[in-house]
DNA sequence: AACTTTGTTCAAAATTAATTGAACAAAGGG
DNA sequence: CCCTTTGTTCAATTAATTTTGAACAAAGTT
């Protein structure tokens, strides 16, 4: 539940932004609101949690380095989610650490760097998943090998196509990261 | 239903409470339960459900198409999941219907060709959310444009810079799918 | 030292997604 | 027609994931 002892402004990524502008505590503007929404959207279809896409959504769309608790009041989502999204984005290095003077806090900062952040992404949730999947796949090849059964050619057929996917896929990946790390222009 | 787990892993492919009168081809050989525990985890990455890759994984294992209801005994899972699922794999195209002489049912094939795969898994998956990311993006920078406040420079630029994403990442679905398009070795 | 601020952890609660199964429809077959 | 086979649909159930919040720790302040 949404404890805030706030007045008048209940819930969630909710309100309408004040046209005034936001001196320290800030409510977020109608276009911070939609870039969030919109990262929501775009983290959902990645596999990652909404408060993941809410606050790399925030930190993009803000001008300055925010800390923790500010995110958790601003997005109005509890500390122990602001606390494990923060550590996700920064293990996958879509968010910079930093420090500002005379705050203790350590503040958060987004990084924008397309390349970076898939070079992330792939590190952290792809490889993993494909060098698993190689491990098994080493695996399923013995008993093909093996396979003594009437189906035995089918068998080793199919074990060499899904060889050839993932020769593929481990290529794939190359190329994205090449064709991201180029600088704009095409 | 589906309740029981061995020691050594947590199979949930199982098959050993089911009836045992399959005239003909009953069980699965072992190559095939790893085959599709394989696929399992693959669809998990994309964000399928598991009964997806279950359904896909024994069609890509099987010498010959499969109709429904002998999906369902071999794996173990509802008519409703195995319809569904069907239906989800045909529409991708990662599933091709046909029909065996003298018999009623429907059959179906797995499509194998990398190729095939991916382009429907990027017209039916990924193409849409694309697309509402577009537009959701157009609505963004309409507002972006019209903002008067303190930080609408930086607004601006955060606009710009996820249209510039946006562009790369259609650039790229291009080229996943030449790449994938041709036929073996680079 | 006692208190505050800052942030983490993790069990429980809430939410979201997947699966089931029974009801239903459509198509044959006799 | 009536019965059977085949397959779909969807409300209810079950499973999986995400979020919460309170307890805790570490570090700074008075």
């Amino acid at each position: 539940m949404n404890s805030e002892a706030r007045s008048a402004k209940p819930a969630r990524v909710s309100i309408n932004a004040e046209s005034f502008h936001d001196a320290g505590e800030g409510q977020l503007e109608t276009i911070q609101l939609e870039v969030i929404e919109l990262f929501v959207h775009a983290v959902r279809v990645l596999g990652l949690p909404k408060s993941v896409g809410e606050i790399y959504g925030l930190l993009f769309i803000s001008p300055e380095p925010l800390p923790l608790d500010v995110i958790v009041t601003r997005l109005g989502i509890s500390k122990g989610s602001a606390s494990q999204g923060l550590r996700f984005l920064r293990n996958l290095g879509a968010v910079q650490p930093s420090q500002m003077a005379g705050d203790r806090r350590e503040h958060f900062l987004a990084v924008t760097e397309l390349k970076k952040l898939a070079a992330g992404f792939i590190n952290g949730e792809i490889n993993p998943h494909l060098e698993s999947g190689t491990t098994r796949l080493e695996k399923i090849r013995q008993i093909a090998n093996s396979d003594t059964s009437q189906h035995a050619g089918f068998f080793r057929d199919r074990v060499a196509r899904l060889g050839n996917w993932r020769r593929r896929g481990g290529m794939l990946l190359k190329i994205v990261s090449r064709f991201l790390g180029r600088t704009t222009k095409r």
